[in-house]
DNA sequence: TCTTCGTTGCACACTGGTGTGCAATCTACT
DNA sequence: AGTAGATTGCACACCAGTGTGCAACGAAGA
C-alpha cells in the first residue's frame, strides 16, 4: 500500500468500477422508469454486462432498488430543505420547488409505481422524511392563508406531488411546458387562485 | 328439456354457479385492491373455494382481470353518459359525475394500479371509451370558459380524474368527507374558482 | 334411483425470475 | 512477468405462480 490511509482515487481500478456501478444505477432508473417489473436480466442487458456482474454490485434486486431510493431520497430533501429555508410565501416556494424538483422527480418517477407492490414498504420508509418536509410546507401554506385547507396537509401534500410526478410521467413530461403545467396544476389544487398561479410560474423562469 | 328457449332460469344450479362466479369477481376486486400482485391462490382462498375452481370459471388470470375491467366499464359510462346527456354546465356536471362515480371508482380503483404492468395494455384498452367520454366533457368545459386550459383536455381529464381514483384510494376514502375533498380538488385543479367550487358541492347534496 | 355437473383435492409440467458457485478471461497495477 | 480483481459464461438450486388433468365427492335434477 502507497496511499496513506486518505480517501483519494485508488486510481483507474476502483474508478472503472464505481463507473460501472453508477452506470447500472443510471439505466436501472430508466429501465424500471419504463417497466417497473423489469427483471435483473433486462437491467443487466440494458447496461450492456452480464446479470451475474449486476449481483456483483448489488447482492439482491432489493438492495438495487432500495440505493435507487436513497439516492431520490437525498437529491429530493437536498432540493426541498434548501427551498424551504427562504421566508417567501408558501406559493412562491412552491414554485420554486416544483421548478427545481422536476428534472429529479421526472428522473424518480418510477418510484411512485414501485411503492405499490413489493417493496412497497421499503421504499415508503425511506420516503418518509421528503413526505415529512412537503407536508410541512404546505401546512405552512394553509397556516397563511395561502394554500387551501379541503384537505388535511398530509393528505393534501402528497395529492399535490402525486399530480407533478403523474404529469412528469405523461406525454408532456419533457421541456418547460410540462414543468410550467405541472406547476400551475399543483398549485391550482393547493387552492391558489388561476391568476396568481400564473403570474407566479411567470415571474421566476 | 322443459324450458321452451327462453332466457328464465335453469333454476338452483345454474344460479348457484352464477353466484360463486359472481363472489369470485366481487371478492377478486376487493383482494387485488389491497395488493395488485395477488395470485390466484390468494383469490381463491379468501372467497373460500380451491384454486382449481376460480380457473373453473375464468380460463386465466387476465380473464378474470377483463371480466372486471369490463365490469367497470360498463358501469362507468353508464354514469358518465348520463350525467353528460344533462345540458347544465360543464363544472355543475362534473359535480354530479364525481358524486357518482364515487361508489364506482372506489370500489374499482385498483384498476389504476393495474393499468402499469402485465395487463396494461389490455386494460388500457378497455378503459378507452371511459376516457374519451371524459375527454368530451372537460373539452367541453374549456371551451364554455368554465375549465382552464393549461393543459389539453385529454391530459387534464386524465389528471383529474386521477385524483379522484388517487383520494378514493387514500384514508378518507369512505364517507361524505372523501368525495367532497376529491370533488373540490378535482374542480380547483380543473380551474374552477375556489368559491364557486364550495359552492357547487354544497349545493346539491 | 340414477344422472349430471359444480366442486374438490391432489398431482403434474411449465415458466420466469432470483440468487449462488466456480472456473476462465482480461486488464490494470506492481 | 506476475498478480489482484473485475468481469464473464455457464452451471445449478430454489421458489412462486400459472395452467392442466383426473379421480373422487356431493347435491340438485331427471
Amino acid at each position: 500500500m502507497c496511499n496513506n490511509g486518505a480517501v483519494p482515487t485508488e486510481s483507474s481500478r476502483v474508478r472503472s468500477m464505481n463507473e460501472t456501478r453508477d452506470r447500472i444505477l443510471d439505466v436501472a432508473l430508466a429501465v424500471l422508469g419504463e417497466n417497473p417489473d423489469a427483471g435483473m436480466g433486462d437491467i443487466a442487458s440494458a447496461v450492456g454486462v452480464v446479470r451475474r456482474t449486476v449481483y456483483g454490485h448489488f447482492p439482491s434486486r432489493l438492495d438495487l432498488v432500495r440505493t435507487l431510493t436513497e439516492r431520490a431520497v437525498t437529491e429530493m430533501t437536498a432540493v426541498l430543505t434548501e427551498v424551504n429555508a427562504s421566508d417567501a410565501e408558501a406559493d412562491a416556494t412552491w414554485v420554486e420547488f416544483v421548478a427545481r424538483l422536476w428534472p429529479v422527480a421526472h428522473r424518480y418517477r418510477v418510484l411512485l409505481a414501485l411503492r405499490r407492490g413489493e417493496y412497497g414498504e421499503a421504499i415508503h420508509g425511506l420516503l418518509g422524511p421528503v413526505d415529512e418536509l412537503l407536508a410541512d410546507l404546505v401546512k405552512r401554506g394553509q397556516d397563511s392563508d395561502v394554500f387551501a385547507r379541503h384537505l388535511p396537509a398530509g393528505v393534501l401534500s402528497q395529492v399535490a406531488y402525486g399530480v407533478v410526478f403523474a404529469i412528469a410521467d405523461s406525454d408532456l413530461s419533457n421541456g418547460a411546458l410540462g414543468a410550467r403545467a405541472a406547476t400551475i396544476t399543483s398549485l391550482l389544487m393547493l387552492g391558489v387562485p388561476e391568476t396568481r398561479a400564473i403570474a407566479l410560474v411567470d415571474d421566476q423562469p
